[in-house]
DNA sequence: TGTACATCAGTGAACGCGCGTTCACTGATGTAC
DNA sequence: TGTACATCAGTGAACGCGCGTTCACTGATGTAC
């Protein structure tokens, strides 16, 4: 009852070898910045990790910050997808809020090392991934304002009637919170649910009264 | 002419040497964070900077890490002075935010390199120090909850009959924003006063907008 | 299907260099009398 | 005030080590015919 035929020969081919030799180098990288930042790391370190010679590495990247960049499309670039997507079913603002948070709050208990990441770089010392950050925020904030725009939300403000500047100024707040939010859930123990559980319910409270303030600021 | 007997023979004190010394490594590390982190700042760089052979650094700290707590209280200890100082003329909301962010403002514009080292080294890689500015953080929030409380504004919110969980969650939210206004400012360039009036007008309005909350959330 | 050649991801050795830490020391400052 | 001794911030040499980068190479995969 062998099933040595059952499966496929599966030879790699030389592409796909390639693209997990990269991968296998962003995620080591992810790996080694626990306790570390970007800069620190070295790149016979990363490929010792993975287990190529130092040499090989300059056949991905030409250097440890253009690793970094990639890794902020990588951690950034679908959350990006994902989060959009919650918004698009129409619902109230409470509605919204809560469901926003808890897909936050998953995605950084499933992709901790890519957050943490993301906030250990965003001010950190390697220009080139603290600019491509900035400009991904910065998508997150103009999707939003996009969203608030359209008007999808029932029960909260009336965003369509906002100046552009009002707008921006209050996605920009939203947006910052939802950074804060996730450093936060990333200081609390992995494995904590309690911990979590706390920042959640603070988190989604401190929204909740952005909203009220943004109702207040249209009629005011 | 000569003044060769007005000057005084001004000796320098051993103790007061060392303190010099002590600056003048703390100053070098602020110096060479502008595009790195901490962690990978090497102690020759440091005492290459200040003019002294590597060996004299273990005379001040043990290690570079060392420093880098050494340093945070040194920036955030004496801002705390200040900003406490802002609130304590009893006055409207309105005017204390616009007197809050304008000191912030100015502390940024006056203390760039301190404040760059806080935003760099809050999530950064080294645990002692992002320690130590969490709890200068708390004090912050701790030092507001307690004006707040107090009720010292007129016309804001009534934040003397709030729960105490309720009021943690705005001022932790209140200087969560301070935080991030001193990082958006540090990445206007230092000389471009428009940039910079525009980060502060933003970050007012977001501040208003956080009271009205305030206010609806203690009313609903 | 078989053969001859091209491609190119990864190898392994070598290079010069700056790193953190140790150590016995020097010599100006400080102190006891 | 003068002298003899103690202190200790900073020196300078030495150590073993891992770093980033270069280079000619190997050999499996891919392609043209």
């Amino acid at each position: 009852m062998s099933h040595r035929h059952s499966t496929p020969p599966d030879r790699i081919t030389r592409p796909e070898q390639k693209a997990r030799t990269r991968q296998a180098l962003l995620d080591a990288v992810l790996g080694l910045m626990e306790d570390r930042s970007l800069s620190s790391i070295g790149l016979r370190e990363i490929t010792r990790a993975v287990g190529v010679t130092p040499a090989a590495f300059y056949r991905h990247f030409p250097d440890v910050d253009s690793l970094g960049v990639a890794l902020v499309d990588e951690s950034l670039g679908s959350l990006r997808a994902t989060i959009r997507t919650v918004r698009d079913g129409l619902s109230s603002s409470d509605e919204v809020i809560t469901r926003s948070i808890g897909v936050l709050a998953r995605q950084v208990h499933d992709h901790r090392e890519h957050f943490r990441f993301v906030a250990r770089e965003r001010h950190g010392g390697v220009p080139a991934v603290r600019a491509a950050i900035a400009e991904q925020l910065d998508l997150f904030a103009a999707d939003l304002a996009a969203d608030l725009a359209a008007d999808k939300l029932r029960g909260g403000p009336r965003f369509d009637r906002w100046i552009a500047a009002d707008l921006r100024m209050v996605t920009s707040l939203m947006v910052n919170h939802m950074v804060w939010t996730a450093a936060a859930l990333l200081d609390a123990p992995p494995d904590d649910a309690d911990a979590a559980a706390r920042v959640i319910d603070a988190a989604g409270r401190q929204l909740r009264l952005i909203v009220l303030g943004a109702r207040q600021w249209a009629t005011a």
